[in-house]
DNA sequence: TCGCGGGCGGAAAGCGCTTTCCACCCTCCT
DNA sequence: AGGAGGGTGGAAAGCGCTTTCCGCCCGCGA
């Protein structure tokens, strides 16, 4: 039976051995051509050759082998609380743009906001030796997580976060106070003074932090909910109408939510803004197309995707910390306040 | 200095090698112990010291070296079109909880539809020696991708999509083109005629399905657009509503699309449904919070990207086909035709 | 008491690749 | 013309793990 004579390799996936052999080379100078770090140059003719024996036999290099000889991987892992949520898909399109850039596949872990399952993703992501990760949604902190981060970085990992994580690590930092504050700022500039809030789940600190900017302007709103989610905002804002009638504004800590108290409001006959004004967080597409049109604070989570990945992928040490501008997208959601 | 005595593994991760001499026992039985596969038993004592060693050391196995020695990842791929978008977030959700099921990480391949680039993916993933890969946004054909999938599914590697892409490939298939029909079926029911129907690219399978299923009912609607957008939309229903006046329905093949409809038609001062009434398509989370509630075929995209997920990892033989169905929801876009 | 077989630990041979080191050959200089 | 040196190909030693095969030791039966 002839041998390297076929087009497809015989059983599974072509060697580079067999690359070699066909090209009538060594190993190493297949090695060399095909993957060689340009340091050492090979003959133009047997390169030719090895190109040519390679493409014949289709050969796809075996990632893991790689990754064991040279011991460093090609991947890189995103750590998000939902892909199907579209604040962290968005943060993770971004990221994926620049891992492409850099030649790098990504390892999505979607934890469901299960802390057992982030740990065992964090070691997952450990065991792949993946080259970095990114934290994008991972609220929990303690001793195993620390623990865990710790081992991966002492093992060369680099680690980076959307929201300050810890020290050493790298973090993008959305300016979530600093947009609670806009909405503050513009509630009151409308002459809003019993306004509500629809607040995510206590421990989360994009919620804390949205909300503190807020507070900084607005002493004491009144607030309520707790789930993240387009119902959460709903009956929270169902609540907040039984509890305080005379409410103007509302203010929905993210778009979920505010598309939820938009429904809630209609539900209840209170007109927006005519009797009520709704302002939420994130600007998520779905921000338009609500009726009337959501005013909200813009986050380029693109962007922040992108900047963590490429704080990830530098080499420049860790530990830095870059601000991401929030601001205030005005729509027509918001007016003024019934005298 | 002290050796294996340290809490952390001085550099880098800890090996098996490190785990069995500081247990005192082979390199083989703590494999055996760690990861053995149950075939061969190891005394207690022994067992127990390799495992504390192991917890002491913070072993994690070396996924390349074992994908290496085992020949088979702990990888799946997952190819979509863009994962920002609501539709493929949706499947990969529901693909990933699956994979987790299985104890599988997944590595996202964003492909932002040019086929250079998926071609390259394609090809990254067989380096990966990924054990499968599910197509979700993948509409290209052509002699190099059926290639690099053969070659794939030589190397022992499973191939599922979701939609129609080829004998011997397992394949969820929503019902694209039963929806377009029942769509078709719900306005001729209510009277209208005159009905445009806008489109996404040309090239796109499930675009064809879903109005091929249309014009089984309704003969020869009038039809316009290009972009799978938010704005191709808006901008089709402008070009529809110039070109036909007298229309009284817009099926949108997308709700991303419809929404961009229905801003058309408030911008044309058109109302909906009174004069004229729209229908959209998949059902994303968005089509409630729309004004008025926009009437869409639903397709369960989390149970899709899991039901395809399971066909790859289960052990039967591939080239099966699985149905999705499509359902009508009705809501309030949609109403009589004006006599 | 001796022999045999089963059970279990360990040595070692890979898995496919990278990379160091060596040897070779050719060229250039004196 | 002879030797030194640069450039280039190849042999081989790993990378960390799995798994086969071997051999030891123990318990049992005759």
């Amino acid at each position: 039976m002839p041998r390297t004579s076929s087009t497809r390799p015989p059983g599974g996936a072509a060697t580079l051995q067999q690359v070699a052999t066909a090209a009538g080379v060594s190993l190493a100078t297949a090695s060399r051509v095909l993957h060689g770090s340009g340091g050492r140059r090979v003959a133009e003719e047997l390169a030719e050759r090895v190109t040519a024996a390679a493409a014949e036999l289709r050969y796809v290099a075996h990632a893991p082998a790689q990754s064991l000889a040279r011991s460093r991987s090609t991947v890189v892992g995103v750590l998000v609380h939902d892909i199907a949520d579209p604040y962290f898909a968005a943060i993770a399109a971004g990221a994926m743009q620049v891992a492409r850039e850099h030649d790098l596949m990504v390892l999505v872990a979607n934890t469901f906001r299960d802390p057992a399952l982030e740990r065992d993703y964090l070691a997952r992501l450990r065991a792949q030796r993946a080259r970095a990760m990114l934290l994008a949604g991972s609220a929990f902190a303690g001793e195993p997580f620390a623990e865990e981060l710790a081992g991966f970085a002492a093992a060369g990992g680099r680690v980076a976060a959307i929201g300050a994580r810890g020290e050493g690590i790298d973090t993008v930092e959305p300016d979530h106070a600093g947009g609670g504050r806009l909405v503050a700022e513009h509630l009151t500039a409308l002459g809003h003074r019993e306004i509500g809030v629809i607040t995510g789940p206590a421990g989360l600190a994009t919620v804390a932090q949205r909300l503190s900017g807020f507070t900084e302007v607005v002493a004491r709103p009144h607030v309520a909910g707790s789930d993240f989610t387009r119902e959460g905002g709903r009956a929270a804002a169902h609540e907040l109408l039984r509890a305080h009638p005379g409410l103007t504004a509302v203010f929905a800590l993210n778009d979920l939510m505010a598309a939820g108290a938009l429904a809630a409001l209609r539900e209840a006959g209170r007109s927006v803004p005519g009797e009520v004004s709704v302002v939420g967080f994130d600007d998520l597409p779905v921000a338009t197309d609500l009726t009337p049109g959501l005013t909200t604070v813009r986050l380029d989570l693109t962007g922040i995707g992108a900047q963590a990945m490429r704080l990830l992928l530098d080499d420049e040490p860790g530990g830095r910390t870059r601000p991401a501008p929030a601001e205030l997208v005005i729509r027509a959601s918001t007016g003024p306040a019934r005298p």
